[in-house]
DNA sequence: ACACGACCCTGTTCGC
DNA sequence: TGCGAACAGGGTCGTG
């Protein structure tokens, strides 16, 4: 489900209530999400301070007072929701308890953060603070695609000799960080790239142009509150709205949205995922 | 090095 | 209406 947008927008609807603010108590329904949840986790983070939230391409990454980081993912179907009395609580939720609300954090203003995962593709971590960043899951990440380091210098040089298709490459998490199916197929449309085409055979200077789309794509979809197909929700419990800008991903059979084009777009299958894609303006 | 499929799960949608 | 197949935004692992 979420890619870099989404993460990044529970990230903003979680700091109000989280930053800052103590941990009081903290329910581990189950032992596991996708790997085994870390030992004795309700105590190591209840009674800690959330000094920082921040975000590692798809993690999140809350610092505790305790020197440990508590590292989310939340896989494909994971959400983060806000309820009790708080500011940004998602009022619409009645139910008190959902089966997959699998860990729940009880805020010392009232607020209650729950994470819900059906598919449990999810995963959550705690490691010390100083050693976050050389973590299994984050050590061979490539630089995030919104900071200095993503550049047309980068990319290009990063991608030389590959013989992957590009939408292969832009999917692997160690070339940037962050791209997801949705994202990925959004910015070959944009820059009129097929995504089976091979790496090896794209000009350097097209490979480049990758760059920019890249960013836009992301910040228009962070702006826009992230994608809601299914069941992605902001930590408000409010819907994303970028879905309605999708020019490729979804939209197999409808005409180019590219002025001038007339092609249809088309969904095909590469390695398992559907890829969807303009056959008559991207090559 | 890399491509591909299987796998990890549940829930929803689609075709017959 | 019912039922199975296909599909879904994630990533890892083993195989060829």
């Amino acid at each position: 489900m979420p890619e870099l947008p989404e993460v990044e927008t529970v990230r903003c609807g979680l700091l109000p209530v989280m930053e800052g603010a103590r941990i009081l108590r903290t329910d581990v329904n189950r032992p596991n999400l996708r790997w085994p949840l870390p030992e004795r986790m309700a105590e190591r983070v209840s009674g800690t301070r959330v000094m920082a939230l921040r975000r590692r391409s798809k993690y999140l990454l809350a610092d505790l007072s305790s020197g440990e980081t508590l590292l989310v993912h939340l896989g494909m179907s994971g959400r983060i929701l806000i309820s009790g009395d708080a500011p940004g609580a998602f009022r619409n939720r009645h139910a008190m308890h959902d089966r997959h609300d699998h860990v729940v954090f009880h805020m010392e203003d009232g607020a209650r953060v729950t994470f819900n995962d059906p598919r449990r593709f999810g995963a959550m971590d705690l490691v010390a603070t100083d050693a976050a960043e050389q973590h299994q899951r984050l050590a061979g990440i490539g630089p995030e695609p919104l900071g200095n380091e993503f550049d047309e210098v980068y990319l290009t040089s990063t991608l030389k000799g590959r013989r992957t298709t590009i939408k292969a490459a832009l999917l692997d998490q160690r070339v940037v960080a962050g791209l997801g199916n949705i994202y990925a197929c959004e910015v070959l449309h944009r820059a009129g790239v097929s995504p089976t085409r091979r790496v090896s055979r794209i000009a350097a200077r097209r490979i480049a142009s990758l760059v920019p789309h890249v960013r836009d794509v992301l910040s228009e979809a962070i702006a826009a509150g992230g994608s809601s197909l299914r069941d992605y929700r902001q930590a408000d419990g409010e819907l994303g709205y970028f879905q309605h800008a999708f020019r490729a991903y979804g939209r197999d059979g409808d005409p180019c949205v590219k002025p001038g084009c007339g092609g249809r777009i088309m969904r095909t299958v590469q390695s398992g995922r559907s890829s969807f894609h303009c056959p008559k303006c991207q090559r």
